[in-house]
DNA sequence: ACCGGTCGGTGACATTGTTACCGAAACCGT
DNA sequence: ACGGTTTCGGTAACAATGTCACCGACCGGT
């Protein structure tokens, strides 16, 4: 058995970009790493709590959303399973009242990486600052993306979107009108509006807390043509 | 006379968190950038252009905004003088299709740093780490107070707020409506009935191309009580 | 069965976005 | 100065979205 072996077996390979990583720094990225594993609905960060690490997703989603001072709340975007919740990393070292919250969606196990060890890496190794400035693209690509939306987009396409969206390829979405209003950042009598008329066109069916795509083709289309 | 000079007198004064650095961070950072000067109007950045260099404003701003496939725009943030366009170096190694763009505002004096550079000064240089990281924060924070407005503020406190903005103490606004629908992302219309209805109040006066504020107070004031 | 909380429905109304115009003011070349 | 062009702002009708107040149906527990 080779001394690397805890390192090519263990959690590395669930991150395109880690892997091209000197087997040096994987040494140093398992040893000084904790897996921490958490049940659902727990908030990972948020508001006054000054996150001291980086977390690498290994399963599950955590849920990163903004809630305004009227108490309504918009979803920002997701961290799934292979990425990593970058952006704390520069909030916890300027602005510490920044609104957004992350909160685990799914029972979520992840690594968590000390803000020294981050720190110490990046200096480091080349590879790990291309994976960091990359993940950093992809959160402020997605930020951009929900601004566009928000300012831009009709909210009939942007519901048929979510819902296509949270299905992920099965024909019923479980969520309450209150929670697709969160992640669309509006009020749940919009929804209620906009689900009735799908239903009203055979799109959907609707029973409480869970919606039935029957027009998968409909809603998608909605974004085209207009 | 000794040889930090130059860096000693160099741009480096003019941010905060780079005055910190070794100086021999100092001296590579003023030997291998570049000094440029573009008027207002020029386009610093956007998409297809792909930026090759961090840019430090000397003086002047940029404006930083997004166009959707719509043709409006929005306006994101602006960097001043002793910011940095830190984004772009995130956007330049992932998705390059970001479809926001840099526009001078004013005439610009600008550092460039080439990536290169870049690169190996967060690798050397804590410091370093330590403004770039910060210079991402600053834009993130932004970007988060940018979607929330839009998405939960009403049209007339953000007009207000931006009015005010955009005085800077002085008692006219320079803009037309169509400049300011961009600022906040809405239609030209929308701000004409707005600023009708701050006139009818005696808030502001109109002529073309400028708003003068007559009772700043109570512009202030609508955000407060409503 | 009762109770409290969640979920969704509804109607009236306010605000904002869209469309399609219009005339006045500034700009520009001759 | 003149006429043509562009920019700027005004207007009205309408559509879409947000807000408010309320309601009954359903769900879980006891």
């Amino acid at each position: 058995m080779r001394m690397s072996q805890a390192a090519e077996d263990s959690w590395i390979g669930h991150f395109r970009g880690l892997e091209r990583l000197d087997r040096e720094v994987q040494e140093t990225l398992v040893a000084r790493s904790r897996y921490v594993s958490v049940p659902a609905g727990t908030v990972v960060f948020g508001p006054g709590k000054s996150p001291e690490n980086l977390l690498l997703l290994l399963e599950g989603t955590v849920r990163v959303q903004q809630t305004s001072e009227s108490g309504r709340e918009i979803v920002l975007y997701r961290v799934h399973a292979g990425e990593s919740c970058v952006l704390t990393t520069a909030c916890l070292l300027a602005y510490e009242n920044h609104a957004a919250e992350g909160v685990a969606e799914t029972d979520v196990k992840a690594v968590m990486i000390p803000r020294t060890v981050f720190d110490e890496l990046v200096a480091r190794s080349e590879s790990f600052r291309t994976f960091v400035f990359s993940a950093y693209a992809r959160r402020i690509t997605d930020l951009f993306h929900v601004i566009d939306e928000i300012a831009f987009q009709r909210m009939d396409v942007r519901l048929a979107q979510k819902l296509i969206e949270l299905s992920r390829g099965a024909d019923t979405v479980k969520a309450t009108h209150a929670v697709l209003a969160t992640e669309l950042g509006t009020a749940r009598e919009v929804i209620s509006r906009q689900l009735q008329e799908f239903q009203r066109r055979g799109w959907v069916e609707q029973s409480r807390g869970t919606i039935r795509l029957t027009d998968r083709a409909a809603l998608e289309g909605l974004g085209q043509d207009g």
